[in-house]
DNA sequence: CCCGGTTTGTTGCATTTGCAACAAATTTCT
DNA sequence: AGAAATTTGTTGCAAATGCAACAAACCGGG
């Protein structure tokens, strides 16, 4: 098959992706704006329908444990940024509805996220290796196709 | 400067990463296997002169804060896959060194990790792929050039 | 030599995380 | 309809992690 250069892409797509993921967190938290995770919370909701996303789908789009998103949750919830809700359809459900200010917040931290990438990814690569990477990654990792959203259950019309 | 695929690239990137590491662990966990994090400090000390790497060398280059290198190094300790050794020259210094036991499980480690990389990874893309993967992962992550790993105190000889 | 400044590893403490058990609600199967 | 199986969110508990304070050792300039 391949094996020559597979392992070595392997090793340094690792290491890249982790100490990345390191740089941009420190300066996320030296301007004191929340961990990225809080940033994918925020905005992984922004794109659902009604700005709501029920636990269990949240969960599975950002990479979250059960009990991590109620207890993220909660604290999110403590500071404004997200609210809950139970859904009608099914009385287990509680959505996280994004708040004004979870909006605004994420908007934020995107300000800064934004410059992050590019000063330390983007600005390094050219047009042609920007699309190079996306094909890579494509082939890498197919998110799965979501089986529906659950319910569609709108908060609060 | 660039922009139009810049953002959509790191997105994807981060994504693939994220959930990558995440399929691995997981399958090194379900046949009992240590956290990758264990392979890393291993591999780490192995590839190191003597086997033998200085506690603040090793949180540096496997990414660990130094409290935590600390508590690694204890469990990996009890478990007979390092020995501590103080270091002569600087009596402040605790060198951890790779055991016998400790390579075996690396090595145990390898086999199944080289194939999840092969299953999940490498089996994906071409060999073309591989070598603008590397290019594109040395651009974004330079590593830092090291200050010639402190003072090179073999082990015991 | 001696004193302030730095590095190195350790430890206590608070926070975060994962796991497993759980109850309530839903779905499936007969 | 009704019993078994599944899903969903919560919680207790133990393990992991980060931070800051700390002591011991080193370094550098007077």
């Amino acid at each position: 098959m391949n094996t020559s250069k597979g392992l070595e892409a392997w090793a340094k797509f690792f290491v890249a992706s982790t100490r990345l993921n390191q740089v941009m967190e420190d300066a996320m938290k030296l301007e004191g704006l929340p961990p990225l995770e809080v940033y994918d919370v925020l905005w992984t909701l922004e794109r659902a329908p009604h700005h709501a996303l029920r636990f269990s789908d949240l969960g599975e789009q950002v990479l979250l444990s059960r009990c991590n998103v109620t207890r993220l949750a909660e604290k999110l919830e403590n500071q404004g940024l997200i609210e809950r809700e139970r859904c009608p359809n099914d009385r287990r459900g509680v959505y996280a509805v994004l708040t004004k200010d979870g909006l605004k917040l994420r908007k934020d931290m995107w300000k800064r996220y934004a410059e992050l990438i590019e000063e330390h990814f983007s600005s390094h690569l050219s047009e042609k290796e920007h699309g190079q990477l996306i094909e890579i990654m494509k082939k890498v990792w197919q998110e799965p196709v979501r089986a529906d959203e659950k319910n569609s259950c709108p908060g609060a019309v």
